[in-house]
DNA sequence: TCGTTGCATTGACACACTTCGATATTGCGG
DNA sequence: CCGCAATATCGAAGTGTGTCAATGCAACGA
């Protein structure tokens, strides 16, 4: 029986931190807070997503705290609210984990 | 008690096919067998990974399954080898689907 | 036809994730 | 100081995900 292939080179890269930040954003929910976050370009109060999203105030506090522990959000305390903002570099930092897996070989 | 902040516009998007796209993506293994198969630009033999990667063949399958299933890779069985090849435009479904939350809000 | 090899599927298990109710914390107003 | 309102945290329930051993299926060679 012929050879399947020539060995053939498989990545080295182990992506454990890509995929930490990937799996961060792989939720609807999430990602519907980040676009609010990202289209206001300015920052958004926690009562506005409990207000708009289906889910209980818990629910959206653990998401939020996700996405801060993720470093792709910050928030802010003024007074009795906490608002949120897309952190700086966050939409860049995601495309970086993309693009390190699919985007083809860069000739030398 | 002052309010807290002008209404606030939340993106109304589901963002489901999203999600499910990055869900596919947000896992060390298949990213890793993503960029083999981006850098090598060409089919990559199923022995290769089960070869490579720290994985029983069977959890490698079912890895390339989920890949197969996302659109991301399509194969083919020539002889008694199967091989894998990147589906055209993966990135920029990626990119797309990260973009589409974090992208900021274009001005009309 | 028969045995072997490569890959896919199935079933089961352990773990992580999402969600919620209950409770704690923080800050304001009276 | 006390009560109230906005968030955060905790603990538990239900669901999904990654992994493997066992098995099935397809293709090749003898």
């Amino acid at each position: 029986m012929q050879r399947c292939c020539p060995p053939a080179e498989i990545a080295p890269h182990a992506f454990g931190g890509a995929a930490e930040l990937l799996k961060a954003v792989a939720d609807p929910h999430r990602l519907r807070i980040l676009a609010t976050l990202a289209s206001a370009r300015d920052e958004v109060c926690v009562c506005d997503f409990t207000a708009a999203l289906p889910l209980n105030q818990p629910t959206v506090s653990h998401h939020l705290k996700l996405l801060r522990d993720a470093g792709l959000v910050a928030s802010e305390r003024r007074g009795t609210w906490v608002y949120y903002r897309l952190a700086p570099g966050a939409h860049e930092r995601v495309s970086a984990a993309v693009a390190a897996a699919l985007a083809p070989a860069v000739p030398a």
